[in-house]
DNA sequence: TTGAAAGCGCTAACAC
DNA sequence: GTGTTAGCGCTTTCAA
């Protein structure tokens, strides 16, 4: 490939070409008051004509405000990323701040590279991390760092932490309180590696435990985390437990996946068996029955990362940062 | 809010620190080879402790290889773009840029703001612009820009083009060889101020005429873009023609709507009503039934994109840039 | 293997 | 209203 890259056009050929300082240039392209109009108007007419844009990078040295963020996620794909996006974006935007995304697929390998990348290009990272290793890295990074999903991890890291345990458990109490006893669980295979504490299966094992529900590890089913994986673990889980009546699984799309795999076996919903998400996603409101779930509010979680974030910025230590919790919601549509 | 930023730690004290020039230093970060092994243990070690973080804006003004590009996109919730994004990512990562993302609801204000800040910030631009202004203001803005949906434009600007009419035309024989005749078509209402050329309402017109359809615009509902949008608009549509056998929908969110609200008004799908979306998103399968449309590979869109931006940074001219087409491919499913 | 000097492109501060 | 000077933090010469 012919690489045939024009010579930047600078500041100084500009003020050349006008017959002017560069400072005046300089006033010309930032709209700073101290200028004559008409001096500004010939300025601006031959910088556009000439192809002049100023450097971010000269810019950014001179000028202390310029801020980027790394918004870390696991894959783009997945409905529940998305809306996090959202948050951040529009909080990011609020304060003036770019966005910098990168995408991870949950990759041991992927997360450490992109840690280490954010290192060097932004000034604040706000990410989903799956794998410890990452996010010790993170953690010890020099730089301002929030987990989207803090989990029950110690204030070294700054965060936002989804009360997990306490969504469980108002979940499966709404299922017990349906009438089930029989209660299987569809966890995510990859997050078993994740090596942190009150992940959604323990508090499952938990729960059940405390009302003296039966479960062993054969009721819960590892899934990958796609509609496709949901589909699949479903039908693994009858294969052992035919008799279970209801489901909770790890995320919306594990339920969707195995829900809509449930009804193509001829079970009805929730009848024959029911379904219990996690998340709250739209997408749970397009599927028939509509998916009974546990509502994450996605953007307001995109949003407090963002003023940790901004926190850390300001100079607070991790460990100052005020905890910052999301709730689930019990959102009772159709599907237990 | 007391903000109470730590003073940037530079290469400098770094090398004040250890004892050695800032070159030693910079080759210790570098992972330059001209160095022995020992001095570079120390420094990193002290860099470290330090908290030490090279100045990207330092580093991006003195290298000439650190790009970043601006994607611009309508709405991060419309499960359209964060596929396009997907493409878009990881082309970028290939090649070792950064990706910047902007949301722009479609604003007409936000479009413009957008596109100037972008100038401003990075180095090319890839974005999916609806408002004519907007797409001028981008075509002579001095920096390298690709329209993620070119449509029938002249080849000043450098874009994909989504082959629409291909599709259209595709879609609508299709519902004909099934036998309908009274077509209605649901449109974007956005896409009314759009100005360009081969809207898929004009094709919709076009090809209905060609086969001697029956149309005029009662048979076109404009609906907003979004799940009650389709819904609101199959209301509407169905108060003025009861008749229709058919409906074309400008894409699958809108489609999905109109097809779930059809189901709770009574109506079997297919066989009262049928539905065809366009774009060929992954919620068209989760949807009973299943929801037939024209697929857009639109990961791949968004690497043709970067591409064609490769090229533009190299230097070529937005019309020297070949043309990348997309073409949509009929998915038959259960909705028609 | 290390250091000194130069300069990337820009804006802030101050002079005129 | 405009120009001059200095310097942001780093890497790339080149010299030792």
């Amino acid at each position: 490939m012919p690489t045939n890259r024009k010579p930047r056009i600078t500041i100084d050929h500009v003020a050349r070409a006008t017959g002017v300082s560069r400072q005046t240039v300089s006033r010309a392209i930032n709209n700073k008051s101290e200028i004559d109009p008409d001096t500004r108007q010939r300025i601006l007419e031959a910088a556009r004509t000439m192809g002049y844009r100023p450097s971010r990078f000269a810019r950014g040295l001179v000028r202390q405000d310029l801020i980027t963020i790394g918004l870390v996620i696991a894959d783009v794909l997945n409905p529940f990323f998305p809306e996090v996006t959202a948050g951040v974006l529009e909080a990011a935007e609020r304060r003036g701040w770019q966005v910098v995304v990168y995408n991870t697929g949950s990759e041991y390998r992927k997360e450490l590279e992109v840690v280490d990348m954010l290192t060097d290009q932004v000034d604040a990272g706000v990410a989903f991390l799956l794998h410890h290793d990452a996010i010790v890295k993170a953690a010890t990074s020099n730089m301002p760092f929030v987990l989207l999903d803090k989990g029950g991890r110690a204030p070294a890291v700054a965060g936002v932490r989804i009360d997990f345990e306490g969504g469980t458990r108002q979940g499966l109490e709404y299922l017990v309180s349906k009438g089930h006893r029989r209660i299987a669980m569809l966890d995510d295979e990859s997050s078993r590696v994740a090596q942190a504490p009150n992940t959604r299966r323990e508090l499952y094992l938990k729960v059940m435990g405390e009302h003296g529900l039966p479960v062993n590890s054969d009721w819960i089913q590892p899934a990958h985390n796609s509609i496709d994986g949901g589909a699949a673990a479903l039908e693994r889980l009858l294969a052992v437990h035919r008799d279970v009546t209801a489901v909770f699984a790890y995320n919306d799309v594990i339920a969707i996946g195995a829900q809509l795999r449930a009804r193509h076996l001829g079970l009805r919903v929730p009848e024959d068996l029911a379904f219990l998400g996690f998340d709250g996603l739209s997408i749970g409101e397009l599927v028939e029955p509509p998916l009974t779930t546990l509502h994450i509010d996605k953007r307001r979680l995109g949003e407090l990362a963002v003023e940790q974030a901004a926190l850390l910025l300001n100079g607070a230590e991790a460990d100052e940062v005020p905890e910052a919790v999301i709730e689930p919601q019990l959102a009772i549509r159709a599907s237990v």
